[in-house]
DNA sequence: GCTAGCCTTCGTACTTAGTACGAAGACTGT
DNA sequence: ACAGTCTTCGTACTAAGTACGAAGGCTAGC
């Protein structure tokens, strides 16, 4: 019953890819994408830099493979039940993962290799909208305008210069002085009588556009 | 009429900020963000690399820089006129410059001071709207939606395997391998029957989603 | 139980990149 | 001509990715 390598007198199991990936995402999610390092990673799992490479080619595919993994999160909608629903409730979970994981959404842009949860949920997609009576065409404009809307929304979430609900004033500072100047000033209006009162959060924003969305799509699908 | 630090004999004009932030601009077109270090700007400068550093204070402040110069490219909208032409001619002006920058929506997720054209570009994107009549809740939802939609779409034409009309098959090389497998079918059929037809470019997709983002808003502008 | 050979881990060191520090050179006004 | 300042640069330290090959440990067959 023991495990090769794992002798069970208390010595380090063996390293693994799956180790190796798993301990990359939390690094990344804990500290971000910049903290994630080999040695870095290296010493997360105890051992030293060079053994990592026995799991993985290079620091780019276990890139790749976090993207994948952050993919593999997001619920998939099922083909044939009520589409609106169900792509509805794929873009609230794929914003909700890209929040979770704020560093994927720049890996998006560098990495060109998808991966397997990638392609399945692409495929997924598409046989979503085709299932809805969408033609290839309407699908191809359909997939384009809900993905753009969800990784550029998921985009402008990583990039705001505060957290959350909380912690909004400090952290904005620089900018609030360059604003202070006079010029721009619907911005400062609308942050300061709109974004800056208590209780707004930007993720809120999604759910608007979301449906503004889906209405326009339900719309073409109907007169055709 | 010398200028001051060029004696006219011939000599290496001084160095500006302009011309770091000019030569970084080129270096990161030219050949990816990637290529973009200190030293192989420099040596396009024909200086040494710590010459820069009289200029600028660090690599990230090129960076921040950058973005702000991208910004400063795209086309403002002009409010008071037709609010729908105007965020229409600025939506796809975003577009161009940032398919003309491709490195660029990569920054925007780790740049965190916005520069005065990205804020004069907050500014009147929202004055337009104020203008046209969009309570400041709206206004709010409109912006995000819209911007959403530029960026995600900017980034998705960014993580294209293929560069654009041209040369398609080639690179998605690895990619079809796996979609060959036999998994992903509705995959393979969009791309096939689809995406890979002579004369289909990603980019014609800007429109119809911009448009039906715009219809959108236009309807609940007018019964809201 | 013993050893040949593979599987894992790691030590060392090379390369690229950002940049701190301070010296050297160039240019200014007096 | 000279002092002070502005620009440029030489040197070198640090962090990070990773090539190369050795060292240690485990397994199978004797």
């Amino acid at each position: 019953m023991t495990q090769p390598g794992n002798d069970g007198s208390g010595r380090r199991p063996r390293l693994t890819r799956e180790r190796v990936l798993q301990g990359a995402l939390s690094l990344a999610d804990a500290h971000g994408l910049a903290a994630l390092t080999i040695r870095s990673l290296a010493q997360q799992l105890g051992v030293k830099p060079m053994t990592v490479y026995y799991q993985v080619a290079s620091k780019d595919e276990i890139l790749d493979a976090l993207v994948d993994m952050v993919f593999a999160e997001i619920e998939l909608p099922v083909p044939g039940r009520d589409w609106r629903k169900e792509l509805g409730k794929r873009a609230h979970s794929a914003r909700r993962v890209l929040a979770r994981h704020r560093w994927a959404i720049g890996l998006l842009e560098s990495r060109s290799r998808p991966g397997p949860a990638n392609l399945r949920h692409h495929d997924t997609v598409i046989a979503t909208l085709r299932a809805a009576g969408f033609s290839p065409a309407m699908t191809a404009h359909a997939y384009a305008l809900i993905d753009s809307y969800v990784y550029g929304f998921a985009l402008q979430e990583a990039s705001l210069p505060f957290e959350g609900p909380e912690s909004v004033g400090n952290i904005a500072e620089p900018i609030m002085e360059l604003m202070a100047a006079g010029d721009y000033p619907h911005l400062v209006e609308m942050t300061t009588s709109y974004y800056l009162q208590p209780g707004y959060d930007f993720a809120d924003e999604f759910t608007f556009g979301l449906d503004l969305i889906l209405d326009g799509l339900e719309a073409s699908l109907t007169q055709g």
